[in-house]
DNA sequence: GGCGTGACTATTGTCGACATTGATGGGTGT
DNA sequence: ACACCCATCAATGTCGACAATAGTCACGCC
């Protein structure tokens, strides 16, 4: 059983180059590989990768579209670089999105759908006893329940908004960002709860209780960049 | 004064024809011009254009990430096909974006960004006062309006998601599903009252109001669809 | 007569080359 | 020595041509 969604595991085949290039930049961008910030040029891609400039400025179109990299016309392209602003203007959205994706999931996910919700959460669960400490599984878990929520709310246009361009922006900016203390198990308890509501089709309560979540998680961002700050402030006293 | 965000109008100097021709087929397709449905061949528009493929196909790239046409590899593209359930779901999607921008709206909007929006407000109400009955004016007023507001929320990811991608769709959805009845009188009254809410920096308060605004604007579209959908039937009696 | 199969054609995908723009570095003048 | 200007170069924008794929239509077979 394959818990994650279809888009984010190597598709059943990919028919054409600029498809292929496009997931691999998109790929090497989210895991880092290719630092935000650094300027990426067409003929080092092409070189690398082995293919022509043609399908290279196809994959880099959609790479614009999906807000992964930044162009300027005759100047060049660079991977998006990471600010605390866009940070937080990110979890804006993504509370409006998943909050109204959460409420819908409750008038529209079926038996099933829930049953696999559960498993994804137990599963998790297990990993993070095994696994104290390390976040990372953690937070793939995380990201792989918000996947089924919004799947779950029925929305196609929501689900293309969040899963096939937020959700790579998300895993980006959790490679500097990321989360701390507390705050696993405490998710762990408020995705319990948001199922709950799902479950008992209260689609009011299932919105609040993500607004909450995704509204805890930004919180949790800005108290730990504010401590990084107080940080490098008594690192590098002027 | 032009009261239009930059986009939606010719901008200054186009660099390059990619973007030139991605703009005149944004046009054309939320104008009508290009049916909804109908197969664009990238022959046909190099042609119809002057341009070669090169161009003409980036700008068929954004053109889909903006979700305007759909390809399938090897197939071909066809303008997006307007169907009563995509429209619902942009109007949920709506719905969540647009009750955010206003709820950050009433806490970064600059009462100079007040005034130009009340000015709005009386510029499209004195519109209405002299052509009762054009809803086009009106339509493109209620745009206006909503496009003020998500500048005002000063969020840049937003004003992308909602000015850039969702407002071409609500535009190319208007051309065949059109408010009408009292609805405009009653937008006009609710584009007040959240205006209101702005000013008076209650952000719950314009979140609220943004929200039931645009859950109204979707019943009425659902109304409207259901009674054309009587006649419909009553003229082809089987 | 209907259906499967084959070649044909138009469209899409890919490539290499040329034109154009922006940036960089050296040279010159003050 | 500093600033400005110009030439060189690399990267982007654009173009036309070739290869591969899918849809189409006619032909032949059952």
């Amino acid at each position: 059983m394959n818990s994650v969604a279809p888009e984010l595991v190597t598709p059943p085949e990919v028919r054409t180059l600029a498809e292929r290039v496009f997931q691999q930049l998109q790929d090497a961008i989210v895991r880092g590989e290719l630092a935000p910030g650094s300027k990426i040029t067409e003929p080092g891609l092409s070189r690398t990768y082995g293919i022509s400039r043609g399908p290279l400025r196809e994959a880099m179109r959609r790479l614009e579209a999906h807000r992964l990299i930044e162009r300027v016309p005759h100047v060049g392209a660079r991977v998006v670089k990471l600010s605390m602003k866009e940070l937080l203007e990110l979890f804006d959205v993504r509370e409006a999105l998943e909050s109204m994706a959460a409420r819908l999931a409750a008038e529209h996910m079926t038996p099933e759908e829930i049953v696999g919700l559960r498993e994804v959460l137990a599963l998790h669960e297990r990993q993070a006893d095994l696994r104290k400490g390390e976040a990372y599984y953690q937070r793939e878990g995380d990201l792989d329940f918000h996947f089924r929520i919004v799947q779950g709310s029925h929305n196609k246009m929501l689900m293309g908004m969040l899963c096939d361009d937020l959700y790579y922006l998300v895993r980006l900016y959790r490679t500097q960002f990321s989360a701390s203390g507390t705050r696993p198990q405490r998710a762990f308890v408020e995705h319990h709860r948001i199922v709950d509501a799902i479950e008992a089709g209260d689609a009011e309560l299932a919105e609040l209780l993500m607004r909450r979540h995704v509204s805890a998680s930004r919180s949790n961002v800005v108290e730990r960049y504010a401590a990084s700050l107080e940080l490098q402030d008594s690192e590098t006293p002027a």
